[in-house]
DNA sequence: AATCAATTCGTGTGCGCACACAAAGGTACA
DNA sequence: TGTACCTTTGTGTGCGCACACGAATTGATT
């Protein structure tokens, strides 16, 4: 009598105790019409009072449905955070290749006005089942949306939320809170409350990004409430000039050579690391953020201290999941999911490349 | 024409491509025997041509096995390393219950020699086909690995590493590269070279674990390497006379008030935080391990620095996928796999606890 | 040529579920 | 009472796979 083995609850075993077939489980189960309020009645008693949970597995073999998720992310070349970002999102998708589940990654100009409606519009027609997208301006943004929520069709938001769009769950660090602790690390280096400097990449008169801005916030805050005698000098790149770099450096340390501790909140901090190896300067003690090859290489080299990592391969990674959770397991999710800040230096860099493995001998 | 629809490769595709029947492609897939040399060449050209990949979930579904793992971990009361690492475990076992998995917890007492080998017999009896465990030292260990080797069941050693039993894979954190990572962290906030005192948790007159012994070489070797001006004491508490505590910490500071950093290489540093607390000296700089409860109050309230910690839940979950991946996906597990070092600190700590995820708002 | 055993292979059934279809029951009206 | 129609329910089939069983083929032996 394998009925007996204590193992998990079948329909079968459902329809046998509220004395119906399976077929009218089945239809209690999916909301569908044809079944007498008192069946469901009876039916819907019993699932509960047995706990049923079915096997997925088994009905996403049976009823063999295709999932189609589409991403909108910023135009990238090269740029290994959105790189990461991306694999890990495929990596998710292909340990779930058996739920027949594809992903059509497209992509928007992030620094042309209209472009994000745009691409939205395209990828509506793709007729997704699920999307994730790292949202421009909630202006740009919420003309997409709408469509969406009026389609029933759930969205994520990577990278940097907006609430007021109600995207069915967020994945990214707070970029406020990541600052304020990059303030506490970088305090500790800026002995005798030594002066820093914040190195900013500007697009069009403006800071590149929001997160840029978020960090410096929370770092300014953490110094103004914990070590005001720091002073903060700003030091400005332009994306569309990146030949000025150097000279803006030169001219930046010819003015003030006392200062030697600084701080990206871009993720760009090898253009300062690879300055100082380059100059042959020693001891200029910085941070920045993302673990970019570039970035690495300078943390290896001593040229940058400690790193801000957002861990990319696990937002696309967990994006996926969340969708695959919500669309497939009818799970609930957790609206809002912060990585953790995690804090990277030369000696314990290894532990954070390769996806928290190593296969080598420590 | 289904067929045509450039889905996933199915067995009957193989056995139409092979000319054979399902049955022949499914004993050659699972190397049963009765299949003729030139059939399964044939098969076994094709597979490899068409790249077969099984679906693992109608597979689990059709053969209905049932896997046992157990697990082997040192007693503990109350101490939410451990707890955490079973809630990894139990939440990754309830993900995978549609494969009918269970865990069978069993305890040693790590202070008592032969426990672990009386425990090992007692798990081999249970009849496992796989097993976690934390491994007592290399000797207790040896006997009970053995005789999983000799029927081949694989199993993952957690927590700390012996090498020389060769076990499937490994799951825990470099001691040594996280005491010297420890170090560069200590040493920023050790201005002036100032002293640090290392507490340390004494068992039956030698260090209690470990672990507690690597992250102090790691630290030592770090502060020889790059600070040498800083002078270390040692603290010791003793495990059996817990009461003792507090006089033996009055004693110590009374000789030595210039002392006002330090570090502990075992998870109680709420011991140092909660006594600072009490005789209400602030400024004391603390760095601890592991985010248990009352470490996690005490670096809310200041008096604990730095943590670093382990992710106990993301092992306990990572041990049971590896041993999910080898025994019913059948794929290759890494060897080693070594948690990533963070460091926490109130400023941070928010987006560590429960599980890498919070739900509210920030 | 007949018998038997061993080898090699194909078919059928069921895993738990979704869904199409058919059957049964009920109601209204002629 | 018969017919048409709607509501409610049960049954059958297939998803991709594992495995038991039995059929076909071959070779050896009498």
């Amino acid at each position: 009598m394998r009925e007996n083995k204590s193992e998990r609850i079948r329909i079968k075993d459902i329809a046998i105790k509220a004395g119906v077939s399976v077929g009218t489980v089945d239809r209690v189960i999916h909301g569908r019409s044809g079944v007498s309020e008192s069946s469901k009645k009876k039916v819907e008693e019993i699932l509960k009072q047995m706990n049923y949970q079915p096997n997925m597995y088994a009905s996403a073999l049976a009823s063999n449905k295709k999932y189609n998720l589409a991403c909108l992310l910023p135009i990238h070349t090269q740029e290994d955070y959105w790189i990461d970002i991306e694999a890990g999102m495929e990596h998710a998708v292909s340990t779930y290749k058996d739920f027949n589940i594809r992903l059509n990654i497209m992509y928007y100009d992030q620094y042309e006005s209209g472009a994000f409606a745009e691409a939205g519009k395209k990828m509506l027609e793709s007729n997704p089942d699920g999307v994730i997208m790292a949202p421009s301006s909630e202006d740009e943004t919420k003309s997409t949306t709408l469509q969406l929520q009026e389609r029933n069709i759930p969205f994520i938001f990577i990278d940097s939320n907006i609430r007021s769009l109600n995207p069915l769950s967020f994945y990214g660090q707070s970029s406020h809170s990541s600052g304020y602790f990059a303030a506490r690390i970088l305090s500790l280096m800026a002995e005798h409350n030594e002066p820093v400097v914040i190195f900013r990449l500007i697009y069009g008169g403006r800071l590149g990004s929001n997160q840029q801005r978020n960090r410096e916030e929370g770092f300014r805050e953490y110094i103004k409430n914990n070590c005001p005698g720091i002073k903060l000098y700003e030091l400005d790149f332009y994306v569309k000039n990146p030949e000025n770099n150097e000279r803006i450096m030169e001219e930046f340390f010819a003015k003030h050579p006392e200062i030697n501790c600084g701080i990206t909140f871009n993720s760009k901090a090898y253009i300062i690391g690879e300055y100082m190896q380059k100059i042959n300067r020693k001891g200029f003690k910085l941070m920045g953020y993302d673990l970019l090859r570039r970035n690495v290489k300078c943390l290896k080299a001593g040229t940058i201290d400690f790193i801000i990592a957002q861990q990319p391969t696990e937002q696309g990674q967990s994006c996926i999941e969340c969708l695959f959770e919500h669309l497939i397991l009818k799970k609930e999710v957790k609206p809002y999911n912060y990585m953790p800040i995690t804090l990277i230096s030369r000696e314990n860099i290894d532990f954070y490349l390769d996806a928290h493995v190593r296969t080598n001998n420590i």
